[in-house]
This record gives C-alpha cells, structure tokens and sequence, in this order.
DNA sequence: TATACGATCACCT
DNA sequence: GGTGATCGTATAC
C-alpha cells in the first residue's frame, strides 16, 4: 500500500480523473479507518471550464484550487451538502476532480449511522450509503474543517493505492448538475465512472 | 445591505 | 416526473 503523493495529482486533470478510480480514499475519525473505492468522478478543467467554479475567477472560496496540487477543495452546496474535490496540477492552474462515489470498505457501520438511514437498510453496504457526492462526504464525516487540507500526509484525510482497473472496465459521460455551463462544457465527457458498480450516482 | 442561486438529496405523485 | 430544505457565496445595488 502506498500514499498518492503530490506527483499523483499534479498530472493532467483528466489523467488524475481516470487514474483515481479504483483507488481507496480514507477519512480517520477518532482513531477509526473510514474508507471506500473510488468508483464515480469528475473533472474541472480549469479557467476555461464554464462548469467548474474557478471560472468566476480567484475568490476566497476557491482560492485552493489555485494553489498546488494535493490539497481539499470542500464547499457547502444547497445549504447542506459538502463536495470533496481534489487539487490537480501546478500552481497557478485552478483544476480539481470532484469524488462523486464510492464503494465502501472499512467502517461501515459508523458511515451508516452518519448518514441517519433507517435500519431496515442495514442489509450489507446500501447504495444509498454513498453512491452520490454528498453522500459519500456525510458517509465518512468529511466537512469544511477539511477544506485545505494536504491529502498526501497520510493523516486525517488521503488516499491509497489500490490496484488499477482495466479501460474496459470504466466508461464516461458529461457531468452532472452544470446546467448553467457552455453547451461545449455541458456535453462533454468529463465524469468517469466504473461499468456495472451499484456505487454509483443515479 | 439585499438578493438569487447552486458540482444535492429525500420524499412525493 | 416534481419540489422543498437551507445557507454561503457572488453579484448587484
């Protein structure tokens, strides 16, 4: 097992956004492993990217994204959900991936009361876990406190190496939730997510 | 200072 | 298919 490390992000952003899937991403919370595959993400690619929020210029919301690669960028949405996004290339280059799912590992049970489900879901891993950005950011506890943090100091919040999963086993579409983008950004085909994972958003 | 709205979700018909 | 919750941020005044 090994840390993804600062190079791990600052690579393309649609490299990053590819590469991630099949990777573990771990929240510690009092001492207890909180953890998932990577199977649902997207990428903003930028200034130019009308979808991602870095379009609107530097702001002290997104001011991480701006800086170098490796670090949280979490941001409240409709007054109650939390995005994770992870930096991408070098500074001076406002670019993240948005985790969109994951498929739970370690702490399931703690991910379930964070997320205030019925019991009657207890049956084994419930989709509804995390199977959508906000989700996901309930499930393991993740708020703003995390907003900056480094991801590759293996404390807290980071990720994991995990084995690499084959092209044919993921697919791509355009994004979710960016109606307000440019058509040309609208359509593109910037989510990646893994074929046939029951992980993944509706 | 005021206003509009969002990289969502749960619940309803 | 549709809608309300709920608040930080960006933008307008």
């Amino acid at each position: 097992m090994t840390i993804l490390n600062r190079d791990f992000f600052s690579r393309p952003t649609l490299t990053v956004t590819r590469e991630l899937l099949g990777q573990r991403l771990v929240c510690e919370v009092n001492g207890q492993r909180l953890s998932g595959l990577i199977v649902e993400t997207e990428a903003y690619l930028g200034p130019g990217d009308t979808a991602s929020h870095a379009s609107k210029g530097r702001t002290a919301r997104t001011e991480i994204m701006f800086g170098p690669p490796g670090y949280a960028y979490i941001y409240l949405i409709y007054g109650m959900y939390y995005m994770l996004n992870l930096v991408t290339e070098q500074a001076g280059f406002p670019a993240a991936v948005l985790i969109r799912a994951i498929e739970p590992q370690e702490g399931i049970e703690l991910m379930q009361s964070n997320r205030l489900l019925p019991p009657r879901l207890l049956a084994s891993p419930d989709p509804r876990l995390t199977n959508g950005p906000g989700k996901l950011c309930q499930a393991l506890a993740i708020d703003k406190t995390l907003h900056g943090w480094d991801v590759t100091t293996g404390q807290k919040l980071w990720l994991e190496s995990a084995p690499a999963l084959p092209d044919e086993a993921l697919a791509t579409g355009p994004r979710i939730g960016i109606d307000y983008a440019h058509p040309t950004h609208r359509s593109a085909p910037w989510r990646f997510w893994v074929k046939n994972n029951r992980f993944v958003s509706k």
